[in-house]
DNA sequence: CATGCCCGCATGTGATCACAAACGGGGCCG
DNA sequence: CGGCCCCGTTTGTGATCACATGCGGGCATG
């Protein structure tokens, strides 16, 4: 086809990124249903980069198939989102205690704008900008760490709690950051690691704690 | 085309799962090229099941893409290898502990028959079977932890480590099952968690520890 | 004999077609 | 009025084709 839009990468690879973020950041709802044509004409190409863009996400867990192929977002059972929440509060600690000690005072500047951030989504009811800022702090932190395959999984465990972070936001009217966000900063100006990973693990727990109301 | 066999799955799904299975184990050295083409004749098919299974299999790491989009297996570098292992550090002492309070006899038990048979493949130099068996007797135990979504990412590890593995175990010459082994099955007898955490640990991280030798 | 260029072929990408399965709505029967 | 069946249509799967790209071997040249 006319090759009208010159971009440097290739075709399945914009959508991957595209379907990857509006999954991540919880625009699409658990149970969202998906059609390869439809993907594929929203984009204006045909369906193979579309196929091939959903068999990625599905590997990554971030799309899933009924047994007779339909796509669609993952309805997580809370037996999952709690074994997910687990890994996030096993790994991410650890990449916050290897990221501590690359972690100068411009970084955590950073850190604060975000967290500042962070509430201005919460105090706007913006469910999807809370949801983008706040792994914005988590990113920036861990990039630190200088562990990308450690990343990558975190970020695919992120992926597949998108659609259930989306639902459970909007749920819960918060209003402010995650409380225990001063606590990790102020755990990186002290240089307090022990702190930092008790900081970032009640964090990360605290947040998927909440699910007895469903 | 013709359903000449009549297999439950789908094409793309053998293609994958012997695929896998092929790297998980170690039969593909790293940097090994492979073809979209080749995979397909192989296996009988068009392209486009090749096409399908390899995009997941990248999904995965368990392959690379070159920046022109040739495919092969990674050839992982040190510190990949590192953090690799420290995932494996982090996640399968996790999984065992919450495997120790269903790990009854039988189970223990077959794990050992399984050490056994690790030990036959190091005695006659048998890579892949020793790969194979012992990864097996992880998973045996880590199945009883019912925790699909820790399970499938420690086995997104060993994945990537597949190739690595062959090109490890190639190399140093056993004669015997790992020793931290007879460690694991003692802590499941005695029911002692934190020993059980140790000795996971242990066996994990001591098997990729000689790697200056590269 | 070493080195760099050049062309042919292998390879990945995307589009299109054919087909089987299953979803779902409308109508029929109890 | 409710439940069930049936058929049209949507949807995923696999095959095949056209094309751009880049790798690699062979030849010419210094």
């Amino acid at each position: 086809m006319s090759p009208s839009r010159s971009s440097e990468t290739s075709a399945h690879e914009r959508l991957y990124r595209n379907l990857r973020q509006r999954i991540m950041l919880g625009e699409l709802p658990p149970g969202q249903a998906l059609t390869l044509r439809g993907i594929a004409a929203e984009h204006r190409v045909s369906m193979t980069p579309a196929r091939e863009a959903v068999r990625r996400l599905v590997a990554e867990g971030a799309l899933s198939l009924s047994s007779s192929g339909r796509i669609a977002t993952p309805e997580l059972s809370v037996e999952r989102i709690e074994e997910l929440a687990a890994l996030r509060g096993l790994i991410e600690p650890e990449l916050a205690s290897r990221a501590l000690p690359r972690a100068h005072q411009a970084l955590i500047e950073r850190m604060a704008v975000i967290n500042a951030a962070i509430g201005e989504a919460a105090e706007s009811h913006d469910a999807i900008g809370y949801i983008r800022t706040n792994l914005e702090f988590h990113r920036l932190l861990y990039l630190r760490a200088q562990a990308p395959a450690m990343l990558a999984i975190v970020e695919t465990v992120w992926l597949q709690l998108g659609p259930t972070m989306r639902a459970l936001y909007g749920r819960v009217k918060r209003n402010e950051p995650p409380r225990h966000h001063r606590m990790i900063l102020a755990s990186l100006r002290a240089g307090d690691e022990p702190g930092l990973r008790l900081a970032v693990r009640a964090d990360v727990t605290h947040g998927l704690r909440h699910l007895g109301t469903t």
